[in-house]
DNA sequence: ATTGACATTTGCCAAATGGCGAATTACAAT
DNA sequence: ATTGTAATTCGCCATTTGGCAAATGTCAAT
């Protein structure tokens, strides 16, 4: 990526650094990411991975999910929820139906869901007779 | 990167969009990245960037974070995960089923317990009816 | 078997990431 | 100023990502 348009994140990571403060090799070392690298990042002449940026965060004091917010990479309001019931359901998956579920292999957990999704649709009405005529016998 | 196969994110991406179900055109031009990418990356030869993983989360019905932990670049809240493809523990609930079976009602939870308990019956005794072709035609 | 319509995989390529070592720039303390 | 040393930037290159188009696979309907 050459000279990002909007790339504050070079400024802020390069500010949050001097602050910390931290040289580019302390950085680099710590976070084992190369000084030089690291230095073209906090120009805006790179842009970090995933990767890179997650080896930053602790030695630079952000979160993982706040700085992927400031790269881009996590939409604003999706950052990791902690608080019970924001926006999510207000429904809650059964404790002991949980631990069942929890017991089978992930492929089976999905095929479960899978199966739930058609009883949903054959319960709500054959609704595929437009595109996708079934054999009925 | 070359045929990383140790990585489940490949066959957790496949399984969910095989479940929602999407074709790999499909999702690739709700998701703007080509089908041929995500292809690879299903069969594990490529590893998805930030950007492309953000693009295919809600098509998959992922949360962006949740497949960002899936795929390493977040570390899960207890643990931590270097190396994309660790850390994912196969005998655990799988965060995007709890989520779908959440949005049930109990009773509906606790009915597809019952099924899988049925299925799961079936299976095991299925050789003492070994004599039962099925009429399929 | 043949056709046709999709779906997936492969070959090839452009662009980007990231490391290493050399060059350059601060910035001390003589 | 000049020397020394640490910090930053630059040049070069390997590796990876991701797209496009062609090849291959799949499968239902002739």
């Amino acid at each position: 990526m050459v000279t990002n348009n909007e790339s504050n994140l070079g400024r802020i990571l390069k500010q949050q650094r001097i602050s910390v403060p931290l040289t580019l090799q302390e950085l680099a070392s710590i976070a084992r990411v190369s000084s030089s690298h690291l230095g073209r990042i906090e120009r805006g002449e790179r842009f970090p991975s995933a990767r890179v940026l997650r080896r930053i965060a602790k030695p630079l004091g952000f979160n993982e999910d706040e700085l992927f917010m400031l790269a881009g990479f996590l939409s604003p309001q999706d950052g990791v929820a902690d608080e019970p019931g924001k926006g999510y359901n207000q429904r809650q998956l059964d404790p002991s139906v949980a631990k069942i579920l929890a017991e089978e292999p992930v492929e089976v957990q999905r095929a479960i869901i899978g199966i739930l999704s058609i009883l949903k649709s054959v319960a709500r009405g054959i609704d595929k007779e437009k595109e996708e005529p079934q054999p009925l016998k």
